[in-house]
DNA sequence: AGTAACATGTAATGGGTTACATGATTCG
DNA sequence: CGAATCATGTAACCCATTACATGTTACT
């Protein structure tokens, strides 16, 4: 249930259509919480149904034509609600670590190119928070709400840096593993 | 599609009912894929008429009494084609960054409690894997079986050691945003 | 007029979650 | 024999994912 909060953050943000929500959620929101446009349409139709959001008056609704956003007080309440409320953090999934954990099993043949396309992923993810945040927050000039901002985007640059670290680990552990085989 | 292998590689490791499966779940495994014995029994079913795993010869199945299963020669084969297959990271989905970035829009009010107790269960998870890697893993004795068991403990571990520095260090930041109000 | 890109939407499938149902075993 | 516990299973709902469908705008 937090597809619904995260389109209303982010028409809070800024009003907008459902495509431009899907490509809002591409970069930033969609960090953290992605979503398809499918996803997004859909939950349009349940947040109008709902009186938390309202197609902007001037714009009359055609299939086809844009249909821009906004959030009603009612949707703002509703949000506040929720992002005070408190909620159990889920359990890690993880399916790398669960292949790693198989291959205890059925042996380690094939994996470690795999390892290294993640790698390699991670650091060019971390390269792009990196960017984002030389480019949005430089030091010593944050607003409240850029400090919350900024606060979000170091968990993901540290998510980031433990996954290179830890699949540099686990490559070096691969490596001596084949060596004590071979 | 990640459930019938963790099955599969739970029932390598030893073969196993139902409910054991669901206890097992509720410990080592499912510190990385969690689930309930619903899905478990489900999926029992599906992997048993797919011909990967039977029932062990000595009992006969009736509502109620226990039924065990192994795997079969069939059912190694497919894990150790999908632990070897090439799978993509999926995106990061976390609900408390996404209540984060909706408090730069509405808010902080009631959120510093909930990452308070956030705090307090990440701090028991990394205390209870620490336990685990101190009972399980001496220094120096690892087979490599357990290298790579060891190796995912370590990413649990990391990933708790992640979490409880960036919430401290969010406590930190929400305690100078109400220095700054009030 | 044709076509590519934009924009909104429907349908089908499958997994996860919750609630409920039913049989077997054990113990007082 | 009654209750608690163990063990397996069914049903309904919701969300996510994938594939597909349809209308509009802009450009040539």
């Amino acid at each position: 249930m937090s597809l619904p909060h995260a389109i209303l953050t982010a028409l809070l943000e800024k009003p907008s259509s459902g495509l431009e929500l899907t490509r809002r959620f591409d970069r930033s929101i969609g960090y953290f919480w992605s979503a398809t446009h499918q996803q997004i349409y859909r939950e349009l139709g349940r947040l109008e149904a709902d009186g938390l959001i309202r197609t902007l008056p001037a714009e009359q609704p055609a299939r086809g034509q844009k249909k821009s956003y906004e959030v009603l007080p009612a949707g703002r309440a509703e949000l506040a609600r929720w992002t005070a409320a408190s909620q159990d953090p889920k359990p890690l999934r993880d399916v790398l670590l669960l292949r790693l954990r198989a291959a205890a099993v059925v042996g380690t043949a094939g994996l470690d190119s795999d390892l290294r396309r993640h790698l390699d992923l991670h650091r060019r993810q971390l390269a792009e928070y990196e960017a984002i945040e030389r480019r949005d927050f430089p030091p010593d000039r944050d607003s409240p709400e850029d400090r919350l901002r900024h606060l979000v985007l170091r968990a993901g640059i540290d998510l980031e840096t433990f996954w290179t670290q830890w699949l540099t680990h686990a490559l070096k552990e691969f490596a001596e593993l084949s060596a004590a085989e071979g």
